[in-house]
RNA sequence: GCCACCAUAGCUCAAUGGCAGAGCGCCUGUUUUGUAAACAGGGGGUUCUGGGUUCGAAUCCCAGUGGUGGCUCCA
């Protein structure tokens, strides 16, 4: 089987990197003066960063637009030529971005690659760009009509990424081989704004952002509360079977809680102001580990004790930044899934994997298999953690092997640990295909160190046991608005707030609604009988719309032969089934977590 | 936080300096329906908030608040 081809050999990189240097040209003509920063290309087309003299504005993307597809179609060639660093500097003289790119390119900047000794550029028609390149031979390779600048707005984005440089302003782009693929992805948009759980979430009554309340602090309406209960209840008896011990703690504690745990420093820019409480400062706490720790350290523990695994809904407060606030995805207070285990070296790797495997089952049992398996090191030139290398190295050997042990498929990324060690991180994306971490395992060596942790081993001597941090979930906000994207809203019966709507033809079939419904209640479903006065074919319609997976409906042949009627979400009318049957099977299904809803 | 854009009825939106509207939802009445919207009537507005320009502002300007897209940081 022949490997599969790199996106950046791929004649697409090609069309949106040149796409790009074009729509660059375009704004050119159209702000003289604008200064180029950088134009990569991206998943799904391209963008460019541009130092405007003036605010862009919705006519200037459209004429940019006109002007690009005008030149596009001119079959304007693209020559590559290589220039010195004297030659590249004269080229650029008025634009300082590129200035700044040529003399790091020039630089050796220590990650072993040699620095270059000379520089390429590439021309089309009146622009010249410092580029790698490759690029397109010519302009005619490129579809004017699969090209589209204002598919996103214009944003802000800073130069190499840090606030504190010029803030640019980035115009992004889509370009496909044919205007059918650029038609394609404007479909996929669309039905991605679709299953944004922001829209789901008031369609279907989840939960709502208040003003009054605050940004970022959401508040669940009885049937986002439902759903979040039933995964929180699925969750506490899994760990309960797996020997997990439950704790509760409160949401504030004393701020020498945090600056013993080292979070004090570390989060600083994270949390929120310290409360006055009788002279001393309370803060609201931005994790749970340090009173866990507490817990561990109420009584002497023994090496028998070991391992100890708490665990704890624990809601957390951090300050975000108002712009990164987003739905349920970003917020400023939510529920970490929380586990501390307090485990013996020797029992490390073995804890580590059990939990891996819980996760797994947890992602596995909602259907979530598209995710990224990050295991995050330390970055050698950074001084933002804390504990000794040899520490660090451990933890991270514990964690390579046993995830080579269990035959996860993930990747290593330097510089992404947590402040007190390593970790391994599930990640996912949203219909947006932003990309948003969830579950997460770290270890720690330092927090036991810093609460003076120990216990009693087997030699009479303290010893000081290991931390392992842990959420399946990661946040319940933050999995069930991805969770609400994942299944577009149409939830597996064992999560729908509503799982049943029983509803009668005719007023004369009330009695009989009523009946199912309560027979349905008793064996535990989430059913109702839609009683209102107004005619069932608008009560399918309605009901459909809130996506239940179940509708009922019942009438006189129903009533003759105790059947109920069935309609799936979806379209499909099963016909009438016998009561009991419907009963059982839907019980069934509903405990088994089954994601179909046929009978 | 920063840059850009946006804010009209519960929801989706119309009204381009001259009487603030529609559809759906809601309420009332009529209708009693076998699988995606019965009919009629009614209620509902500080046009986000505050200031300014103007004879006159939903509309133009300024500030604030909230939202959207993006940047940096993170579950």
């Amino acid at each position: 089987m022949p490997e599969e081809e790199r996106y950046e050999d791929s004649q697409l990189y090609k069309i949106r990197h040149s796409a790009a240097h074009v729509m660059a040209e375009a704004v050119l003509e159209r702000f003289p003066g604008a200064k180029t920063a950088i134009g990569p290309p991206i998943e799904d087309g391209f963008y460019y960063d541009f130092d405007l003299p003036k605010a862009i504005s919705a006519e200037d993307i459209k004429w940019i637009e006109k002007r690009m597809r005008k030149l596009l179609s001119q079959r304007h060639a693209f020559t590559r030529r290589e220039v010195t660093a004297a030659e590249a500097r004269a080229l650029f003289q008025d634009q300082p971005f590129k200035l700044e790119l040529i003399a790091d390119l020039l630089k050796d900047n220590g990650d072993g690659a040699a620095p270059a000794t000379s520089l390429t550029v590439y021309t089309q028609n009146a622009f010249t760009d410092l580029c790698r390149g490759p690029h397109v031979e010519s302009t005619a390779e490129i579809n004017p009509k699969a090209v589209s600048i204002s598919l996103r707005p214009p944003a802000g984005a800073y130069w190499r990424g840090d606030e504190n440089r010029a803030q640019l302003t980035r115009i992004y782009g889509s370009a496909w081989q044919s205007p059918q693929e650029l038609r394609d992805y404007r479909k996929r948009l669309e039905e991605a704004i679709k299953r944004d759980h922001r829209a789901l979430g008031e369609k279907l009554d989840l939960f709502i952002i208040d003003a009054m309340v605050g940004k970022g602090l959401p508040l669940w309406l009885p049937n986002g509360a439902i759903l979040r209960d039933t995964l929180e209840r699925w969750l506490r008896q899994v760990q309960l079977d797996s020997g997990y011990l439950p704790v509760v703690t409160p949401h504030l504690g004393n701020i020498e809680l945090y600056k013993t745990s080292g979070h004090y420093p570390y989060y600083a820019d994270s949390q929120y102001t310290p409360i006055d409480v009788d002279g001393d400062a309370f803060m609201l706490r931005p994790m749970n580990c340090p009173h866990h720790c507490r817990i561990y350290s109420s009584q002497p523990r023994s090496y028998r004790d070991l391992p100890l695994r708490y665990a704890e809904f624990g809601t957390v407060y951090r300050y975000e930044q108002s712009g990164e606030l987003r739905g349920l995805t970003r917020v400023r207070g939510f529920t970490v899934d929380d586990a501390h285990l307090f485990v013996r070296p020797d029992q490390l790797q073995d804890e580590f994997k059990d939990v891996v495997k819980l996760i797994q089952r947890v992602f596995g049992a909602l259907g979530m298999t598209d995710f990224r398996a990050r295991i995050g090191t330390r970055d050698p030139a950074s001084d933002k953690y804390v504990g000794d290398s040899a520490q660090w190295e451990a933890a991270t050997a514990a964690i390579l092997s046993a995830c080579d042990d269990l035959g996860l498929d993930y990747h290593v990324e330097a510089g992404e640990a947590a402040f007190y060690g390593p970790k391994l991180d599930f990640i996912v994306r949203d219909v947006l295909k932003r990309e948003w971490q969830l579950g997460t395992v770290q270890v720690d060596y330092n927090l036991p160190q810093r609460f003076d942790l120990d216990y009693v081993d087997r030699d009479n001597t303290k010893k000081r046991p290991v931390m392992i941090h842990r959420a399946p979930f990661g946040s319940l906000e933050r999995f069930i608005g991805i969770l609400i994207e994942h299944f577009a809203g149409a939830f597996p019966p064992w999560l729908a707030p509503q799982q049943a709507v029983i509803i009668p033809i005719r007023e004369s079939h009330n009695a009989y609604a009523r009946e199912v419904e309560a027979l349905l209640k008793g064996r535990g479903l989430r059913a109702r009988a839609d009683l209102q006065d107004r005619n069932m074919r608008s009560k399918i319609r309605q009901h459909r719309a809130k996506l239940i997976p179940w509708l009922l409906i019942v009438g006189d042949r129903d009533i003759e032969q105790r059947t109920v009627s069935v309609r799936l979400r979806g379209d499909k009318d099963l016909g009438a089934l016998p009561l009991a049957d419907f009963a059982h099977k839907a019980s069934d299904i509903i405990a088994a977590q089954s994601q179909e809803i046929a009978l």
